[in-house]
DNA sequence: CGTGATCTAGGACCTTTGTCCTATATGTTG
DNA sequence: CAACATATAGGACAAAGGTCCTAGATCACG
């Protein structure tokens, strides 16, 4: 949130005074992706904003508030995606379910997505608000597929087709450490989106509630677990 | 690596010295685990150790090689962990698939994998070592996959069982986030093990090359991208 | 033009942190 | 016991970082 020192308040946000607050908040996203969090400091987002440490200080009393904006404004822009292709009405449910998992994918590839999430999943870790940023961000995502899946399966319970929009959802997040942007399997990204859509297209069309409650069945030797 | 100051050799390690390391990297450990990397400092390392800054700054002269030692130790645990499972010779290839998968996804739900994990992947994206230990864990938990895939079909290309193994242990590696040590859906984990577990199997039991190649087949209308 | 609001630079400050040094303590070994 | 390696505490030091303050610059507008 934007500084509000005690006689003075943000209602103005005069242009000079938007456009800086946009150079800051893209700088620091800038710094958190490049150079990771520890050095997320002030002197760094300034410097990379062209403007000096007082300046920022102007617009940003404590690094806390920056982070605030920070993480909203980054989470905004995934949101806005999610919502425009899950309401893709030219598409059958399955290829809209399709798009999903190959948006996101993709999605992984860039720098901003490669960097920015691990940071904030560490964050979310120890942080309130961060926390609640991620789980903001998932809960949409979670819902664009939520609803997709109602449309291929209405005879699912409500509950397994959230724990499919689920398991899909965090499936898809887990590639990013390994086919992210410059990241050690890059290459095979195509692949893996392939077999991404194929199996969860798979998962989606055919199981039934015994599976998710673990019932087993098709072709397999009832299943002694392991001595954990 | 322990400190080796020009006059003395770490050769000796006596067993006072030991279990002062010892105590020193479950301490860093923790402060890790509990309170994100931020916080992992000398001093709070030398208080949750019940030392002082000087004396840990004698066995671990400088921060970057307490995180050295720190990032080995944790990673050589996981590392034994995946070879022990894989090897377990009286469960068939299926079942020690299972096994895996089940272990790892159970695995998430403590405190240490839910806490360590995030930090390993937001630190690795702008530090080196941190990066070689998480490529080195996940290169020992992908052939565990990869020789289980192998007895389960001996006919794909072992480019393709690589691209599954890839697939299932980082699909596996995002449920963190949602099912992990008290995190918003820790209480789903029984579900999504299920669901993984079928998921898994049904694609690695069924992929043809084909679909990894992306060429289209079953049931689905070609696939028109998405303007990206 | 001039007056008030907005913006900016520069620096001061205090705390945290990594690193280092020295004086003791503790233990081991001849 | 004497001598030596090992271990520990306590503090010093500089660098980095968050925060704050003040003096100007810039700008909108009457």
């Amino acid at each position: 949130m934007r500084k509000l020192k005690p006689q003075k308040r943000d209602n103005s946000a005069s242009p000079r005074g938007q456009q800086a607050v946009a150079a800051i908040l893209t700088a620091a996203r800038d710094v958190l992706v490049e150079e990771g969090y520890p050095r997320l400091t002030m002197r760094n987002v300034a410097d990379r904003a062209d403007m000096t440490v007082g300046n920022l200080s102007y617009y940003y009393a404590n690094k806390e508030d920056l982070l605030h904006d920070l993480l909203e404004a980054v989470i905004q822009g995934y949101v806005e995606d999610f919502d425009r292709i899950a309401e893709n009405a030219e598409r059958t449910p399955e290829e809209r379910f399709e798009d999903l998992v190959r948006f996101l994918i993709n999605d992984l590839s860039t720098k901003e997505t490669t960097g920015f999430f691990p940071a904030l999943w560490a964050l979310a870790c120890h942080n309130e608000f961060a926390a609640g940023e991620m789980s903001h961000v998932y809960e949409i995502e979670r819902d664009a597929f939520a609803r997709v899946i109602t449309a291929m399966r209405p005879d699912l319970p409500k509950k397994d087709r959230d724990l499919l929009a689920l398991f899909v959802s965090a499936s898809i997040e887990g590639q990013t450490m390994f086919i992210g942007h410059r990241r050690e399997k890059s290459s095979a990204a195509g692949a893996i989106a392939n077999i991404a859509a194929h199996s969860f297209l798979s998962l989606v069309r055919g199981i039934d509630s015994a599976a998710i409650r673990g019932l087993r069945i098709a072709g397999k030797s009832g299943s002694k677990r392991l001595a954990s």
